[in-house]
Parts: C-alpha cells; structure tokens; sequence
DNA sequence: GATAAAGCCTGTAGTTAATACAGGCTCAAG
DNA sequence: CTTGAGCCTGTATTAACTACAGGCTTTATC
C-alpha cells in the first residue's frame, strides 16, 4: 500500500492524472467531470475519487472511446450496469480501430507504392505528383 | 478518350470530384482552391483545370495528407518542383501512418484482452469497468 | 404566365477534443 | 513587501469540415 494523498487542487489532479491542466476544466464543462466543491478561497477541490474518474476518462480515451462513449460507460459506473452492455461497446469499438487500421495500412502502402517509384533526384518529374495528377 | 466537360457549377464540380459541395467553398476559404470566375449573375464556373486540382486534393487527403501539406504539393505542383521534397514529404507521411498504425494496433489488443475477460452477462461484475477504474 | 422546386449566393455557427491566452486574484517564500 | 506560482474566469484557436439561415436566380411543370 503506497500511502494517497486525499486533496488535490486542479493542477495537483491533473498532474497526478496525466492530463492537462486544462483538459479538467473542459471535462467539468461537458460533464464528464463533476462540479467539485470549492475552497473558500473559489479554487477547485478534489479528492481521491476524482483521480479515479479522471484516470477512468484518459484511459478510455488511450482505448479509442469517444469522449461521448466514455460518458455512457461513466453512467454505467455511476449507476448499476449490465457487464453485456459494457461488452458491446468495447467490442463495437475494436471493429472501428480494426477498420481504421484497415484504412491506414493501404494508404500506407499506396504512399509507399508511389514514393518508390519516385527518382527522387532533382527532375522536375515525380511519379508522386503525377499519380496524385492522374485523370 | 472520353468526352470531358469544361464547364461545372459548383454543385457539379463537387459531385465530380466526389466531395462535398460547402468543401469547395471552404477550400477556397483557406486557399488550396482558387477564388473561380464567376457568370454574370455571380455563380462560380470551373473548368476541368479545377477538377483535376479538386481530386488532387482529395486523393491527398486518402492518403493522409494534412491540407497544410496538400499546400505545400499544390504550390511544387504549381511552381517548379524538386521530386526529391515531394518524396521527403510522402516518406514522412507513411512514418506517421506507419505510428498511428501501431498505436491503434495496441489499442485494439488491449480491447480485445479486456472484451476477452469480459462475462457478458446481467451481472453487474465486468472486467473492462474494472480495468479502466484499476489504481 | 404563374408557381414551385432546385440550385446557387453570403455569412455564421456547430462539430470533436482539447489547448492557449488575457486579465485578474490569492497564496507562500524570502 | 515583493515576486512568482498557481488558481480563477471567459474567450479564441486548432483541423477539417458540415450545416444552416435568409435571400437570389434558374429551371421545370401546370
């Protein structure tokens, strides 16, 4: 057990998070984030369940959610959920990613495809620009 | 050889190029299209010039290519160009494909890894909660 | 010829997911 | 007591579009 520190103010959060300073303000604006109570002072206070949210939402995001899929998987925290419900979404998820990948790979090789058949040298030839030009 | 039209309204061009009708007026907005010669009564008129620049732009961003990129070909395209900045500049893409390829790949493992412990029932245990809310 | 629908015009606002900045307050250290 | 860090607010900016409002013009149909 590493001893945890209860209090944090937003930069502390974010700091111990791993996200930006500002990122925390932008997640309380589209409630992703609650409306933490306030020091006398007006400065945001947080505690320890903060953290834990606010790791929630990063490490979603790192997973490909949606910032409005990461507050349907919050709701589901926040009240009772169906594991099947949680399933579905990350499984939805991973076909997008695989699709992306999809995508991504053949403009890789149609990039490296056209990049080696470019000379290269300093002809005012390209095979880069003509295939771009192409009819 | 096809019969080639040389006259497009906005709307054709558009469907020609097989882009958004508003994408044409934005392009133009931020320069990667220019400001076209208009009827008497103001309408744009484009000419197959137009189109071929048009699709350019498009097939530059299938492959991955930023608009501010796409810029930098269109002015080598319009200018005197050296093959050997355009290769640069597609071999520097297809690095960055080639990350985001890798970063997606890990990201759908770790779905998959989760998805995998995941019961999927109407219990209200679920891996994947647990995983993104693990201290 | 009348009228309606389609297409074009303009400027502006909304989208996603943040990030940055200006101007001002408060707090702790030296 | 002054200086700097950290916080506060609201607003603007980014990328790459997309969509909408309000108003012309052109084309098609009756």
């Amino acid at each position: 057990m590493t001893s945890q520190k209860r209090d944090y103010s937003r930069g502390s959060l974010a700091a111990a998070a791993g996200v930006n300073l500002e990122t925390i303000r932008f997640y309380e604006k589209i409630g992703l984030m609650p409306d933490p109570p306030r020091a006398p002072n007006g400065y945001r206070t947080y505690g320890h369940e903060h953290l834990k949210r606010l790791v929630f939402i990063r490490r979603g995001r790192e997973l490909g959610f949606t910032n409005a899929e990461i507050g349907n998987l919050l709701e589901m925290v926040d009240g009772v959920y169906a594991c099947d419900d949680v399933k579905r979404l990350a499984l939805a998820n991973a076909g997008v990613i695989a699709e992306k990948i999809e995508d991504l790979a053949k403009m890789k090789s149609a990039l490296d495809a056209i990049a080696a058949q470019c000379s290269g040298g300093e002809t005012p030839e390209c095979a880069i620009i003509d295939r771009l030009l192409e009819e």
